[in-house]
Order: structure tokens, then C-alpha cells, then sequence
DNA sequence: TTATGACCGTTACTAGTCATAACAAACACG
DNA sequence: CGTGTTTGTTATGACTAGTAACGGTCATAA
């Protein structure tokens, strides 16, 4: 009753059939009506009954393609995973390569705006647990979060590669951070993938990426609605510059959309 | 039968009866009970019965008390602000005034701190508001807000004060920001209480706030996990310092405690 | 000391939730 | 056409927030 669910079957491309068809369809709406209900209502919370009355059908026949509340808010979370890490993804991929400076400002701005506009499903993958889910230990969200946050990575990896990455700003007496990493990086610790980057340039982006996300949920969370929206937009691209420059990354070449 | 509970009553200091002491210990147990539930759990969710059975009482039992969970949401997330308030403002004022870069430090130290061992309270305040929970609009919810944030104000307009602030660091071509803020501010749109700061100061200050609060955040709510915790520490520090000095503030002089 | 009344806790109850069980209709397919 | 799977239903159990009505306790005043 449950396997049907996580049907990474072995079947090999056997195209869907009609039920199949259907089901999928169904799953899918389920989740868009969850969604909707959780931007309607301003929270991480819904009930199987609202889902299903707005669905035109029973509640318990929800249980048909979810097993019980915490599948769906898993799915939930890997939908919400690979739609924001594909969202800054294609910002960033909107510019030019050479110009990583506006690769980031793109990718900072795609950030905010996908927090602001879906601060439910922003606060559902990173935020607090929401009560009562406990997510599958090393199950597919850690790996839809780490899908997604390869995107930044492999932003600040171009530019290494590309060469236009100078040296980050960093504050006078360090180096703790330096060789912290290099200790906890020989025993394959960290579950960095992809290619290493300098050890600067890996605290820049943490720096980076905490910056953003800062500003970033703030706002979504309403906490920044005593600012003028001009005025926010204007603080936070200043903001974004302001870390990107401190990181080492070139000053953007063309001003960003928005 | 909820007056009861709002008693900001006008008479003046007579002293607590023994049934008004009583009262407020279990107010106070509530409360914490509470706060223990919401610990346990890991979330922001808690149930009346639960308490109610820890406390060795019945659930109605509570009404007495609080007229519904909202009322009881409130009261937690007024003290958390409060309790966050006065945490930053005692890191903050041990250490001297005239060292604004290590007071800055310590204020950021603590709100780290506090984040990410109160992460439930921390979500209460900061983070999405909690499944069903309507915050009384323009209640006290807001004004401890505005208290807590004070503090972090209060540095730079000390360090001001004192003219140890340099000009914060901007990225190039700017001046937006200031032109907003400055049209923005004859019309006294903004809440901002206290002695008005330089528009650059201010932006500053969102920056360190933004960039403090992001890694409190992600940290608190474990999308740090996978960063060793010496590590996570060295990072941190390293950012703050960076900040601060972006924003203007003087190096520390002295080394901050932990 | 006793009577009064506010206060605090109880049990009983309603309405709504998640979830399961048992059953009925629709569908795919031999 | 008959059979078994899939997908829906209604009925039910256990639990929660919150209300109502009742009883005990305590402080105060006669």
C-alpha cells in the first residue's frame, strides 16, 4: 500500500498507461491543491479534508497516493527543493558566463523573489520542521537540498575556473578557517560534491549565501513590511553587490533585470 | 472572562495577593511547560492536553488561564522577543562602549546563539507564523519586536555618537538607496524610533542584521549540520568581523569571549 | 464562626481532525 | 463476458480544541 508510492520501478521506459496517466494527474493536483491551500492560509499547515473537498472528493480516498500526511509534505519538500533550485538556476543561466558577478546578482535576486512569492514552501524546506513531520533520514529531501545548493557552487566554481575569481575580502587575523578546512577535508567529511574550491572562497560563499538568505527570508516572513518596497529592493541589491565584490567576484558587467 | 488576563490595570503598585502570586506561577508554568513541549517536539506545536497532563491537570483547566492557543502563542512569542532583547543587550553591555566593533561581535554572538539554542522560540518570532495563529494586528507582539530590534540600533547609533563609524563600504555606482530613504523619511513613513543614522549606516545596518540572521537561521534550523561544529564557528566569527568592518565599525580590540 | 462569592478545577459534551476498515463501482484485460 | 485491480465511498475509532455545567476551595466580611 505504500511501495506504490515510491515507485522508482526498474521497468525500463515503458511508456505510461492510461491509469498511470491518471494517477500521476491526480498526485499532481493533490499537491497543487495543498500548495494553494497553504498560500491561501499563510502556513506550512493543510488538511487532508479541505484537500479533498476542493478536489470534489472524500478524504480518505487521498490516502490512495499518499500514504499519510508526512509523504505528501515529503514530496511537498523535494517539489519545493528542485523548483527553487531550478528557478535560480535558470536566472543564473540567463547570463552570460563571463560575467559571474551577474551571475550571482541573478541568482541572489531569483532567491528573494521565489522566498517572497512562495514563503509557505520557502519556510517548508528552510525553515523550522513543520509540527509534527519527521523527515526520512537521508531520504530524498537531503538530496533534492543538495541538488539545489549545487547551484550556487558551481556559480563560484566557473568563475575560479574562468580565473576572474580574486581573492575574498576577509577580516585581518585569520586563517582558523583555512586550516579547520583543510583538517576536516582529508577525511572526506563534508559532503561537498562536485569540484573543491579555494578555502576562501568557500567561507565567501557560505557569507554569500547566508547574506542573501537572510535578507531573503526576513522579507518573506514579513519582518521587512516596514520598509517601502522600493526602498527594500534598493537596500537589498545593494546588499547583494556589496557581498558579491567582498567575495571576490568581478563587478557585473550589465545591469540585471530585476 | 479574558480581561482577565490582559491586567495592565491602573492600579498602582499594590502589592500581589497571594491568589494573584499563585496565579501568576501558573501562568509561568504554562508557559514553560510549553516552551519544554515545543523543545521536545522539535516544532512550534504544542497541545493544550499535553500540558495539561504534565502539569497534572485537565486540559479546560487551561482556559482559565488563556482563552485559546492563540492567547497562549502570544504571550510565548512576546517573551521571546523580549527574552532575544535582553540576551543581545546584556552580550552587547559587557563589553566596553567604547569598542563598538567587539560590541557588535557580541551582539551577534549572542543572537547566534540564542537561535540555535532556542530554535522553536527563534521560528516563533522570526520564522513563519505558526499553523492558525492570527497575530493581534498592532498588538504587543509588534512592539516587543520593535524593542528587541532596538538594541541592534542602539550600537550604531552609539558608535556614531561617539565617531568611531566610518563610512560603510558601498558597492560603486549607488545613491539609490539613500535618495529612497531620505524621500521616504520626511513623510516619517518609516517606524524607525530613536535618533535617525546616516542613510548609509542604516543600510549597513540591515546588511549586518541580514547577514547575522542568515547564518542564525539556516544554522538554527540545521542546514548547517553538515559543516563540523568548530567549523561552523570559525565561519561565523570570520563573517561577523567582515560585516562589521564593511559596515564601518572599528576592529575589535579585544578578543570576544565564545 | 459562619456566610458569601470569586476563583479554580473537574466531568460531560460538541465539532472537527487524521487515519483505518469494509464495502461498492469502474476499469483493464484475459 | 468474467475476473481481479484500482479508486472511490461510507462507517468507525482515537484524538484534539474548545464550551458548558457543576463542585470544591479559599479570602473576605458579617
Amino acid at each position: 500500500m505504500v511501495g506504490q508510492i515510491t515507485e522508482t520501478g526498474d521497468q525500463p521506459e515503458r511508456p505510461p498507461s492510461r491509469r498511470e496517466r491518471a494517477r500521476a494527474a491526480t498526485i499532481e493536483e493533490i499537491k497543487q491543491t495543498a500548495m494553494g491551500l497553504m498560500r491561501e492560509q499563510g502556513t506550512t499547515d493543510f488538511r487532508f479534508s479541505d484537500i479533498a473537498r476542493l478536489m470534489g472528493m472524500t478524504a480518505p480516498a487521498l490516502y490512495r497516493y499518499f500514504a499519510d500526511r508526512d509523504e505528501l509534505l515529503t514530496a511537498l519538500i523535494v517539489d519545493a527543493y528542485d523548483d527553487l533550485g531550478q528557478a535560480v538556476a535558470e536566472a543564473r543561466d540567463q547570463v552570460p558566463v563571463d560575467d559571474p558577478g551577474a551571475r550571482f546578482a541573478a541568482v541572489a535576486q531569483s532567491y528573494r523573489r521565489w522566498a517572497r512569492d512562495e514563503p509557505q514552501r520557502f519556510a517548508l524546506i528552510l525553515g523550522l520542521p513543520v509540527p509534527g513531520y519527521h523527515a526520512p533520514e537521508e531520504g530524498p529531501t537531503t538530496e533534492a537540498a543538495r541538488r539545489a545548493m549545487a547551484q550556487l557552487k558551481a556559480l563560484f566554481y566557473e568563475a575560479a575556473q574562468a580565473g576572474v575569481l580574486r581573492r575574498p575580502m576577509l577580516p585581518d587575523d585569520d586563517g582558523t578557517v583555512a586550516r579547520l578546512l583543510a583538517e576536516h577535508h582529508e577525511p572526506k567529511e563534508l559532503p561537498i560534491d562536485g569540484p573543491p574550491v579555494p578555502p576562501e572562497t568557500f567561507q565567501a560563499m557560505l557569507h554569500c549565501w547566508a547574506s542573501m538568505h537572510g535578507f531573503a527570508s526576513l522579507e518573506a516572513y514579513g519582518h521587512l513590511d516596514w520598509l517601502p518596497g522600493e526602498l527594500r529592493d534598493a537596500v537589498f541589491e545593494s546588499s547583494i553587490r556589496l557581498v558579491a565584490k567582498v567575495a571576490g567576484l568581478p563587478e557585473p558587467s550589465s545591469r540585471p533585470a530585476g
